[in-house]
DNA sequence: GCCAACGTTGGC
DNA sequence: GCCAACGTTGGC
């Protein structure tokens, strides 16, 4: 069993989008970055643990858990011509794109913005807080998973 | 809305 | 196969 960060916007899909509905899986599509989908398509896992990190928001930080219900599949949006997440390369036989699904765990009750995991030395290695750094999909370590629970309660 | 960082594209 | 131009991410 592994661990993740899963970046999402929350207008597009939040951790309360989750745990309105908590038996359901979500697809977790449109990882357009080939680094990130390498870990979806390689390393992550059934029941792999997920932190769902919101960005592009105020503040941005870590809001819950999901765990992983279905591990890597064709993301089916590349196959969508309407959808924003449309790849004209990419064909059914040879798909380049992949997708997961996830399924709500937990909602924190402390949010554990960015700011806040910059100030430790526990997560100076995280991509997450390396300047410039862009990465929607990351391992994280058990030391890491569980310093970032820890803060959490 | 600015812009740094950086991945991708395409001309050569 | 180099590298300049371009596009995207995402914090600020």
């Amino acid at each position: 069993m592994a661990y993740w960060l899963f970046k999402t916007e929350p207008e597009e899909l939040s951790i309360d989008d989750l745990a309105a509905e908590p038996a359901r899986s979500f697809v977790w599509d449109g990882v357009r970055n080939y680094q990130a989908r390498n870990f979806l398509r390689d390393q992550v896992q059934l029941n792999d643990l997920v932190f769902i990190y919101h960005s592009s928001c105020q503040p941005p930080g870590i809001a819950g858990i999901a765990r992983i219900s279905r591990a890597a599949y064709p993301d089916p949006a590349q196959f969508e011509p309407t959808s924003p997440y449309f790849d004209a390369k990419a064909k059914p036989e040879a798909p380049r794109w992949i997708a997961v699904d996830v399924q709500f765990t937990q909602k924190f009750a402390r949010f554990v913005p960015l700011d806040k995991l910059k100030k430790s030395s526990t997560l100076i290695e995280m991509p997450l807080v390396r300047k410039g750094n862009r990465l929607s999909v990351m391992p994280v370590t058990a030391a890491q998973w569980q310093f970032i629970v820890s803060l959490t309660t």
